[in-house]
DNA sequence: AGTATCATGTAAGAGGTTACATGATTTT
DNA sequence: AAAATCATGTAACCTCTTACATGATACT
């Protein structure tokens, strides 16, 4: 297996793939009508990512020739492939992830629906809460070093991204009591085998 | 003069070196020991960036040839640079920013200190939470067609993203009454003409 | 004397953006 | 019949990343 690792973008495929088989023009569409991450949704990207992530056999293209027009290329992901996006989803937020601002982490919890475990998601959620906190503590390690009254933007950017960091603890927080709960419920559900209509 | 707009490392070197002359490892040094937005300190974009803005006439070096070595270039903006950098400071805030997350709005901010009047600023940080409050309607009409029983890390993620923005909306708030306080007490040390010690 | 840091760069490569191309299908 | 949209792509260009190069000064 081959462990070179790939752009966010392409993470972003083999997620989208792996919830339901899809064309590159399906892609396009999510990206350019759904909130989904802060991708392009150029095709000069997305194609050439796609036929990238087919020649390292981490996504296979089935040609649905139903429509008599040019064959569209819907692709799914390869064992290979499902392996690659797993181990993505079970890296823990880094320090640089939340400097460089990529939206790495949002993007990971979004696809770990259906492919972690309750208590993966949470240990992954509560790893993103204390990198957060730490970050934090260095953000305002620096409030002390502004002289607010000579430089008051500075200090309100700082106090900017101090908020943003606050808030994103306080959603994890909330995200994990939701979980646990749903997580509480579905086992509730499990014990008295599945009672349907 | 010229209207080609350029990338934001090129607008951040000109507020930086609006802010200070500096060299490029000066501006090395900015991006790796202060938390000044989410760029990189590789000299690899630095130097040819700085030449870039060089050759378009937006920066000018002075061969800084005090010591006996290599001389430093220290730039500093040209007229053409002042021009450039205050046309891009009075852009407002646009919907294509804050999707994309590229953290233009709150460098334009930081810049914004010494070269906009706390009114332009006002109005700047007005127009940011005006655009911010729209893209929030926009996401909350996404909460109604999500099944969150169905999918609650679609539905957590878009939350994350609602709580974000409703937190810029307050900090934009709270920045603005500070701008309008220290605006006013600067006024109304100027009417008593600068008292000293 | 040797190592770390200052300070400035270059070279190769990858990935993304913008713009264009192409042909079929659906809508007006 | 014409226009818009579906669907897939290519080509040129630009910027950034990574890694290396270079030579001087400061430190131990």
């Amino acid at each position: 297996m081959d462990t070179q690792s790939l752009t966010l973008l392409e993470y972003a495929l083999l997620g989208l793939v792996s919830m339901a088989p899809m064309s590159g023009y399906d892609v396009h569409k999510m990206f350019a009508t759904t909130p989904l991450g802060h991708f392009s949704s150029s095709p000069g990207a997305i194609y050439p990512a796609l036929r990238r992530l087919e020649r390292r056999d981490l996504l296979k293209a089935t040609l649905d020739s139903t429509t008599e027009t040019r064959p569209r290329r819907v692709y799914s992901l390869t064992e290979a492939g499902q392996a690659a996006l797993d181990a993505w989803l079970h890296q823990q937020v880094t320090r640089e992830e939340l400097v460089s601002n990529s939206g790495a982490p949002i993007l990971r919890f979004g696809f770990a629906g259906g492919r972690l475990s309750p208590d993966e998601v949470i240990a992954y959620l509560d790893g993103w809460r204390q990198t957060t906190e730490a970050y934090l503590e260095e953000l305002r390690g620096y409030r002390g070093l502004i002289d607010a009254s000579a430089a008051p933007h500075a200090r309100l950017s700082l106090e900017h991204g101090i908020r943003g960091y606050e808030g994103v603890v306080e959603w994890i927080q909330d995200a994990i009591a939701e979980i646990r709960s749903h997580s509480r419920r579905a086992k509730a559900r499990g014990g008295r085998r599945a009672p349907r209509q």
